[in-house]
RNA sequence: GCGGGUGUAGCUCAAUGGUAGAGCGGUAGCCUUCCAAGCUACUUACGAGGGUUCGAUUCCCUUCACCCGCUCCA
């Protein structure tokens, strides 16, 4: 499935739209239309079932190491600044990034030093630089220099400057060492001059890692959006959006514990929406700058973490598959030690692979991380950051803590054993969207049915789960006339009660049909001459196009029980 | 943020420095007894702003959005 025929669905039955169309739109933000609101809402809904609301605290999950019990909570979009300052956002998400103004590469501008220390040009010029022992340069051989620019480097390091203008770049070098001969010219200065093409315009320039090129100066690339409270605009005044529902949870522990009775192990669950003012939304919704979430933040003792974070990975799992995600193209990825967080001890990510990624590439569906005690007591003690095994408070250049703490104490109290202590986290944490998006690719299903004539005609369907269908079933009288459409809507505002479901007579039956495919309606129930004899009724399945009769007075209870 | 490509109706696609067409769709009606049938009528577009020009959808500039790559990110 090409990724623009589904765009184009959606747009065309009114699922997805881009945010603001009539003015040209906003990259990063989309609307979801009047199908689309129904079949997201029903992610949502068979999210909030399966794992909170419709939850057995008092049986035994098949997999889980004991019971537990669930409850929920919807925060503020907006906390208190210090919130992402304790849990690492603030800094984490400040970014500062150079352009490379010859070869277009970004790069963070904290890793333009180690990029350079590993680079493949810097490689090779110090192949022609004489080094002492503490990596001092002992001597600058212009010659050898102009020679390597001329050969080597053309092909290295085609951006930089002692390349592309030796002879003007060499002179500043030569004037730099003969004014100051006492000052030793360190490898960081050298690459510097080197990189510069007009030391008088432009001051000393930071070669590029990649090719060598003069690097723009850093610039800032907030990930998190900013606004002020207050009549005030000033840096006190200033609040973020959230980057992630999460933290709403974290700073409400102590709230859970003292207003619910619950004990561990439980699980805080969150639908909302966060907001991260990505550099480059891409992909339809799947990276989008508004998005939505559902997150656990699911407590248990330090002993057990491993279990539960063991079962929550294959809990999550699962519920894709059973919502329909096909089991080759979802998979549970266990993340490299090297890539996980600073603060994570594991992490798997549940994988779609989506039709506008390569072949083989997988998206992001959902993390499924073990996260310690490292959110808890960030929001107790200050920012914390991993010093050896250890997690410690960040301190700054006096000594004191670079983002303070609640000072709030964070402990759980084990009434059964007597034990204090910081609970362990695991965090399973979905994208609605992407979920929805993942559905919706998934679902989408050319097929070739029998037209009226018998030949085979082209069909596009969304075969979605039942619990995830906009519309549940459509009520069809198969002519309009008879008496057909009375009884029909007799059995429309009957089922109305019970489900989302859809009245139509307008033209042939098999338009009809195909109408309702196209947004995924798993049932389509038709009133034909029969059913004013007899009072049975067909149904017709999206998938399989078998039809069969039932009494229109069972109807309720047939539709309910084929939508669970 | 950079480079390349693309923007005409709800969708797919034409044509044009001088009144923008079609197919599909949608709406209404007729007809129609099970998978986009037929007939009639109606409906809807040059992404936005500026410039050149007597006149710009067409040429130029800017901007916005989408796609691909870089980069970033979960």
């Amino acid at each position: 499935m090409e990724m623009d025929q589904l765009v184009a669905l959606c747009k065309r039955r009114g699922f997805l739209f881009q945010s603001s169309e009539i003015y040209g739109g906003l990259q990063g933000f989309w609307d979801y239309g009047p199908m689309g609101v129904e079949l997201k809402r029903n992610v949502r809904e068979a999210w909030w079932r399966d794992m909170v609301n419709g939850h057995n605290a008092l049986d035994v999950p098949p997999g889980a190491p004991s019971t537990y019990e669930m409850v929920g909570l919807d925060c503020s979009i907006i906390m208190h600044p210090q919130v992402w300052k304790c849990s690492g956002h603030y800094d984490l998400f400040h970014d500062f990034m150079q352009t490379c103004r010859q070869c277009k590469k970004l790069v963070r501008a904290d890793h333009v030093a180690e990029m350079l220390k590993e680079s493949e040009w810097v490689a090779s010029l110090g192949t022609v630089l004489t080094r002492g022992p503490d990596d001092s340069l002992l001597d600058i051989d212009a010659e050898a220099l102009l020679k390597w620019a001329k050969s080597k480097g053309r092909k290295v390091a085609p951006g930089l400057a002692l390349v592309r203008k030796p002879e003007v770049t060499l002179s500043c070098l030569v004037e730099r060492i003969a004014s100051s001969p006492s000052v030793p010219l360190g490898s960081g200065e050298l690459l510097s001059y080197i990189a510069t093409e007009q030391l008088a315009v432009t001051g000393l320039q930071a070669p590029c890692p990649h090719c060598g090129g003069d690097l723009t100066e850093p610039r800032e690339f907030n990930l998190m959006f900013e606004s002020n409270t207050g009549a005030v605009r000033d840096d006190n005044s200033k609040v973020f959006l959230r980057p992630e529902t999460a933290q709403g949870i974290f700073v409400n522990f102590k709230n859970v514990l003292d207003s619910t009775r619950v004990s561990i192990p439980f699980g805080v669950a969150q639908i909302g929406k966060s907001f991260r003012n990505e550099i480059t939304p891409r992909n339809f919704t799947f990276r989008s700058r508004e998005f939505e979430q559902m997150e656990i933040e699911f407590f248990c003792r330090p002993d057990q973490s491993r279990a539960w974070y063991q079962y929550w990975r294959d809990r999550r799992y699962k519920w894709y598959l059973d919502l329909g995600l096909a089991g080759d193209r979802l998979r549970l990825r266990d993340h490299d030690a090297d890539e996980l967080s600073h603060y994570s001890v594991g992490t798997a990510d549940i994988e779609y692979a989506f039709p506008f990624l390569a072949p083989g590439e997988f998206g992001e569906l959902e993390g499924v991380a073990h996260r310690g005690d490292f959110d808890l007591r960030s929001h107790m003690e200050g920012k914390l950051v991993r010093q050896g095994g250890e997690l410690i408070v960040e301190k700054d250049a006096e000594g004191k803590p670079s983002h303070r703490g609640s000072g709030k104490d964070m402990n759980y109290f084990d009434d059964q054993t007597k034990e204090r202590f910081i609970p362990h986290v695991i965090e399973p944490s979905a994208g609605a969207d992407r979920a929805t998006l993942a559905f919706l690719c998934q679902a989408y299903t050319e097929d070739e049915v029998p037209d009226e004539g018998g030949k085979a005609a082209k069909r596009v369907s969304l075969k979605l789960h039942p619990r995830l269908a906009p519309i549940k079933a459509a009520i069809f009288p198969l002519v309009k006339k008879d008496g057909m459409p009375e009884v029909a809507k007799e059995i429309y505002g009957e089922l109305k009660q019970h489900a989302n479901v859809f009245y139509d007579e307008k033209g042939a039956v098999g338009r009809r049909y195909r109408r309702q495919d196209e947004v995924g309606t798993p049932y389509c129930i038709t009133v034909d001459g029969q059913t004013l004899t007899d009072g049975t009724v067909t149904i017709r399945d999206r998938d399989t196009l078998k039809q069969w009769r039932t009494k229109k007075d069972d109807l309720v209870a047939e539709i309910r029980e084929r939508l669970r």
